[in-house]
RNA sequence: CGGGGCGUAGCUCAGCUUGGCUAGAGCGCAUGGUUUGGGACCAUGAAGUCGCAGGUUCGAAUCCUGUCGCCCCGACCA
């Protein structure tokens, strides 16, 4: 058997392009670090927007949509924010080109912009800077709008989806009256729509609390994030939402009459998940025969593939699928698959065998796999296979026909849920309270994982971990245990365990 | 940006050390046939500016210089 995917235990990062390149994800452009989001890539970033959009509007937000160039100027207003993304912009300087002989395309000196253009890294300060002109009075807030979009950083080193140039992903901007009301929305949109999306869509469980001062996004008062960890029990930040106090509405004056008339600052909030998440949901379930995808955000529930050799075989086998897909999607709509009618696909191509048929929807990370050849119809039943039970001996044999639709969806759930215990056991048992610096030294590599440990509060020593192991603190949990303790590294007193790992 | 590795067909790679005649293989692809319950087989065929640009040479995939890109490690990074 040619087996295309690397071995997690042998590679972990070739195996992570392995499943991004065979199940036709994504691949690198021919532009330094930008890349192409392939149709099944994309999907399952669809199916995210979809959940997501949902949970939003859900909370009183709307879409709307801001400018790709920002003006050097408006960047340089909020000076945390500056200087945060100074280093990781593209600028545009001119608005032309012209054809010089011999030469071809050059960029025209004549056409130099008066005001460079920085391309959109974040959009508060445009955003914000819009503001001022929507925001009067407190009738006005609260202002909730997010849009989709994407963005630029320059990064130095990228990876597939981790970390692009490019990339897609949403972003909230949120105006209100009061400074309460702001962070209560920093937090709804952590807890009810990242933790929620993260955990019920993705499978994928999540630490909830705020970021260091350290790790704060520039020109936040504090960030909050969900944290998740990988199969290589590394860290992956799969969402930000921070609490930004009056920064950008005095950056941007930004003001409003309250109901005695007075003029007060607007505050804010800014949140964001990128496709980024791609990479998270591959890294939390897949193995190594390829992709596996929570039912929830799969582009694809089921595929059927008809057994056949003869003409007559196939005619009645494809006859059957058939039926059994229209009874999946007869199914009543259940918002729990995303919106829609279950997603069912028959592969009746006779080019390829049953088994390359097999190995490949696997690949591809689809849910449930029915099998239907001659023998299965002479029972009126299929085979069926669960995406994350692989291998015969987890397949379901003699499924009646007439139960399957009902069956599969109930697999679908189970599936679901499987896959987030498997995923929430998995961390758990990677998650380790230390106490003594020397050991934590010792573990960070091996056997590595998330480490609770005490903390004294204080950048310095934070920096000194970090510069030590290269580990961060990635998270200060909202549910950590009112424990005092004393810092692992200086024995200076700490209010609580911090979670310490290294992180993508 | 520093260290290391690699760029030859869509993919994986051989050939390079020691320059030479028509640049190869496997997979994939196309056509035909036999097959078909866990990655089938046979036959025929299409497909490569050897990353790019210079240089050395009678002659460069092969040697030299430069450059671009990718991967790994570091630095950096919400």
């Amino acid at each position: 058997m040619a087996e295309k995917v690397t071995p997690r235990s042998k590679d972990y990062s070739q195996w992570y392009l392995d499943i991004v390149q065979h199940a036709g994800l994504a691949e690198n452009s021919d532009v330094r670090g930008c890349m192409v989001i392939k149709p099944h890539g994309y999907a399952i970033w669809e199916r995210m927007q979809r959940a997501l959009d949902r949970l939003f509007k859900d909370t009183g937000h709307v879409n709307a949509y801001f400018p790709l160039f920002i003006p050097k100027s408006f960047l340089a207003k909020e000076e945390e924010m500056a200087e945060g993304f100074a280093k990781e912009c593209a600028v545009v300087t001119h608005y032309r080109l012209k054809a010089e002989k011999g030469k071809g395309l050059i960029v025209d000196p004549e056409a130099r912009l008066e005001e460079e253009l920085v391309v959109r890294p974040t959009s508060e300060t445009i955003i914000w800077n819009t503001y001022r002109n929507w925001i009067q009075s407190y009738r006005d807030l609260p202002l909730l709008i997010n849009q989709w979009c994407n963005v630029v950083r320059w990064e130095m080193r990228t990876r597939l989806f981790l970390r692009t140039a490019e990339f897609l992903w949403q972003e909230g901007h949120t105006a209100h009256a009061t400074q309460k009301e702001a962070e209560d929305e920093a937090l709804m949109i952590l807890m009810d729509c990242y933790r929620k999306f993260a955990e019920e869509w993705m499978a994928m469980p999540v630490l909830t609390g705020p970021k260091t001062e350290g790790q704060k996004f520039p020109g936040a008062v504090y960030t909050l994030c969900i944290e998740a960890m990988m199969q290589d029990k590394k860290a992956l930040q799969a969402g930000t939402s921070h609490f930004l106090g009056q920064n950008f509405a005095k950056a941007f004056d930004v003001t409003f009459q309250d109901q005695e008339g007075k003029r007060e600052h607007a505050w804010a909030t800014s949140w964001g998940v990128s496709t980024r998440l791609v990479g998270g949901l591959i890294m939390t379930h897949s193995d190594d025969h390829g992709l596996v995808l929570p039912p929830r955000l799969a582009p694809i529930h089921v595929v059927i593939v008809p057994i056949f050799r003869k003409p007559e075989e196939k005619q009645a086998t494809c006859a059957a699928a058939q039926q059994l897909a229209d009874g999946l999607r007869g199914l009543p709509v259940d918002p729990w698959y995303g919106y829609e009618p279950i997603q069912v696909k028959i592969d009746d191509r006779d080019q390829h065998q049953p088994g390359f048929k097999f190995n490949e929807w696997e690949l591809k990370g689809v849910p449930i796999r029915v099998e239907l050849g001659p023998k299965d119809l002479e029972k009126n039943a299929c085979v069926l296979a669960r995406r994350d039970l692989p291998g015969k001996e987890a397949k379901l044999f003699g499924v009646p026909l007439a139960e399957a639709p009902a069956k599969i969806a109930v697999m679908l759930k189970e599936m679901q849920t499987a896959l987030f215990d498997r995923a929430r056991k998995f961390r758990d048992d990677n998650t380790h309270e230390i106490d003594s610096y020397d050991n934590f030294k010792k573990k960070i590599d091996e056997p590595g994982g998330f480490f609770l440990a005490h903390w004294d509060g204080t950048r310095e020593t934070e920096d000194r971990v970090s510069a030590e192991t290269k580990a961060t603190i990635r998270c200060i949990p909202f549910n950590r245990a009112k424990e005092a303790g004393q810092c692992m590294v200086t024995g200076r007193p700490s209010a609580g365990r911090v979670v310490f790992a290294k992180a993508y």
